[in-house]
DNA sequence: GGATTCACCTAACAAGTGTTAGTTATGTGA
DNA sequence: TCACATAACTAACACTTGTTAGGTGAATCC
């Protein structure tokens, strides 16, 4: 009568396993929304349609867990950041160039990867062996920054006298502070990047730019 | 032999008590370096020399003391950021003023208020109702803050295009972002809100300045 | 000097924490 | 068909959590 080839009950779905990535995806979205502390292991387990016990046979430790997604996070800003500054063609200004990096940060955050907005919120929470794991992943995307603008201060575009180490520091934390308010219904993470960059740019007094 | 009016053995301290506001000096620092979800009654308790129980007699409730916190963090800021607009001479310019403000609200975080800081790191963090609760104030203070830039704005002194709104959200988050890194032994608060300053006012490129 | 108040203490509670050990059902390759 | 790997499960562990009830010693007031 049934089909021996059907194993599951009618009105059942399929039930493909969660895994390793379904657990760091409902993490992820879950440390960002409530904090480190505030989540445990039965709360991400329940969120993954799993039970506390099983997420050990994917990670070692709550830490682990933790660690993946802020190095995850880390990745996905810096690899969309790299892939935008290298699209931009040889000819570009030195101002259509951040134009993209901001815009890539930000909707990195905003639109694309929910372990970016984990790490950022997350990561001043995390005990100390968690942070210095994630801290050589974080030096390379600081230093990429580094990079481009000492390469737009050196061929004039920017001040002479801003510390570039700073200016790193105020516009990812500029940018990185979105996410305590951003909202997608009030508008899109493109518009918001096209104005960080038109402050950081020029300015706010009237009367400053070309 | 011994005196009647010390009670104290030699070598005790008179040990005065730690009280509601030695509670909340502790527990704001406490959750301003390790996030609300990861610090207990006990922690804070022990760092304030007490005994986790004792601390109902002072508040109702966990939470209770991190409302209390919240809103002293925003009243700090707030107080500093108005006295400092208000202290400026009738005759000063748009620039002096907004620098003064920027420089108000970067040291009550940076330099004044354990409790300022400790708002802006773990407001994200805290139960809705905590929040619910923390709203007004914050609402109050924002609302200072949109009445300054709409009056420097209709002087022509900023720009007629940006959003005020907007422009206080970038203002604020990359202000505060500043606790994520900021280092005392690297330069002081008051460097610091010059060179944030400098940036908001006139950007960045090269050449556009007066 | 007796009563009262202040600021703490001890001890316990039920619920929740990270973690471990052992078990089970399903699918895959030989 | 048997062996094995996968991805779960249950049940328990020692500990920590917020919170409560009742008790204690010192200072203050009448």
């Amino acid at each position: 009568m049934t089909d021996p080839t059907v194993k599951k009950k009618a009105g059942e779905t399929p039930r493909s396993p969660v895994g390793r990535e379904g657990v760091l995806d409902v993490a992820a979205r879950l440390f960002r929304d409530r904090g480190y502390g505030s989540v445990s292991l039965r709360k991400i387990a329940e969120a993954a349609g799993i039970k506390a016990g099983s997420i050990y046979y994917h990670f070692g430790s709550k830490d682990e867990i933790v660690v993946a997604i802020l190095d995850e996070g880390i990745w996905a800003v810096h690899e969309n950041m790299r892939r935008a500054v290298a699209e931009q063609p040889d000819t570009a200004e030195a101002a259509a160039i951040l134009r993209a990096a901001i815009s890539a940060h930000l909707r990195a955050l905003l639109d694309v990867s929910d372990y970016s907005s984990a790490n950022v919120r997350i990561f001043g929470q995390v005990p100390q062996s968690v942070r210095d794991a994630n801290l050589p992943a974080r030096r390379a995307y600081q230093a990429e920054w580094d990079d481009l603008l000492t390469r737009l201060q050196k061929n004039g575009a920017l001040r002479a006298d801003v510390d570039i180490r700073r200016l790193r520091q105020m516009l990812i934390g500029a940018l990185n502070a979105t996410l305590e308010w951003f909202d997608p219904a009030r508008g899109s993470a493109d518009v918001l990047a096209t104005a960080y960059a038109d402050v950081f740019l020029n300015g706010i007094l009237e009367g400053k730019d070309a």
